[in-house]
DNA sequence: ATTACCATACATGTATGGTAGAGTCGCGTA
DNA sequence: TACGCGACTCTACCATACATGTATGGTAAT
């Protein structure tokens, strides 16, 4: 009953920019940023033929996308009733932060033994950046933010470690993007970044550990805000 | 109203058990079983045409099997060639050994400071088991051996850390597989479980700690002696 | 007013045809 | 012999049609 005219190769997606990509994997992306920013809200419905119409494609890919964004935990497949972006759960973001501390503070510790030099120097230089950033911006912030830790990661070969912490790393950024206008005490994250530098730097795994672990316990003491600012984002108690 | 008999209903498909799990979940787990136990070689081509007849359905189920499979790595879906079991790389197993371990540490250490006397009481009867079970049935081993390492996950309330232990252990199984019909020392192994019950029922988280790390670490020493003896297995060094 | 039923709309799941790109093989030419 | 080029085949990818379960609003019976 809708319309079926398709004269013509309708041709050409809003946000395709990349040829070579799949649709289904262009979608994916364009979604999970879409739920990570909140602009795609907890509890509300995707429909698989309304994504589709608007970008001007079939279901399949659609659908396809929806498959990756369940297994990440960031959507919800119930079969014959619909799609929805699943709520926040304070404590699956809790069980995250738990797997990304462990990880990430052995990753510190490692490259506290044996990160290159290069890699302190372009640690270094992002913290730089990162300073000239303090006001507004804040979601460049985060970018950078990403990027530092990854550096640490990659500077020791460990980009399966990066790959796992990024999964995770998308349940605590949506309550990042929530935190966003809030004031977000910048100039105590960059502290504690250099502070790990320096544990890096001096070879000095406990350090690097210790300013690792209390960097990632932030969210701890800021979740029980954002979860009663922004109650429906979040699953019922 | 939940009976409804369902008389009819060609009920081909050779591996369906469960009506209500979907035609492509349900290939998912069989062609990871298949790839994990090694039934299915690495670098073999997977056609989604000849797995749909093969299984009585039709290619869209397959295919999507095969994006959850190529989400956890255990295939490389390469477009408009095909889509490919992949070779073992020792790189990875190694970097997903250090994942696992720096998760696992960091539960066992929990687990000692926290789990409850019930889960110390599973965990013995679980090695009890292990113990019973030394000559052959190497499979139903790596089973218990599995459950073991949940128990205690779960025992500390970390579903979600288990859930990312998973995914990576696939990796590791595949090797573990590999030496199956090797003299693989059992004793050792449950040696090493108990000493890890034994200090989490201590109450020493440091203890723990150290009992699965050496546990976590035997893999290293194998690893070297199985890619040798099975060099189609391996990416290429 | 309330309940039971049914038509309808809409959701995901499955089947199938068509398309474009990559690899292969063999023929024809230099 | 060596090389280039086109026909053929195979693949994953996409579009579309159909199947089937679920939510919902209107309606008739109580």
């Amino acid at each position: 009953m809708q319309e079926t005219a398709k004269p013509q190769k309708p041709s050409r997606r809003s946000f395709r920019h990349i040829e070579s990509v799949s649709i289904g994997t262009q979608l994916y992306h364009h979604l999970r940023g879409a739920i990570i920013r909140g602009e795609l809200r907890p509890g509300q419905a995707l429909s698989e033929a309304e994504i589709a119409r608007q970008n001007s494609t079939s279901r399949q890919p659609v659908r396809e996308a929806f498959i990756k964004l369940a297994e990440e935990r960031l959507v919800s497949i119930q079969p014959q009733r619909g799609t929805f972006v699943v709520k926040i759960s304070v404590a699956d973001v809790l069980d995250a932060r738990f797997v990304r501390e462990a990880i990430e503070v052995a990753v510190a510790q490692e490259a506290a033994t044996s990160a290159p030099p290069s890699a302190i120097k372009d640690l270094r230089q992002l913290i730089e950046k990162q300073k000239s950033m303090e006001h507004g911006h804040n979601e460049e912030f985060l970018a950078l933010d990403e990027e530092f830790h990854r550096t640490i990661a990659l500077s020791v070969g460990r980009a399966h470690a990066w790959r796992v912490i990024e999964n995770i790393k998308a349940q605590m950024d949506r309550i990042r993007y929530l935190s966003l206008d809030d004031a977000t005490p910048l100039p105590l994250i960059i502290e504690q970044h250099t502070r790990m530098v320096d544990g890096i730097e001096a070879g000095d795994p406990t350090a690097a550990a210790a300013a690792t672990r209390s960097h990632l316990r932030e969210i701890i003491v800021s979740l029980p805000d954002i979860a009663a600012r922004f109650p429906d984002f979040f699953e019922a108690a």
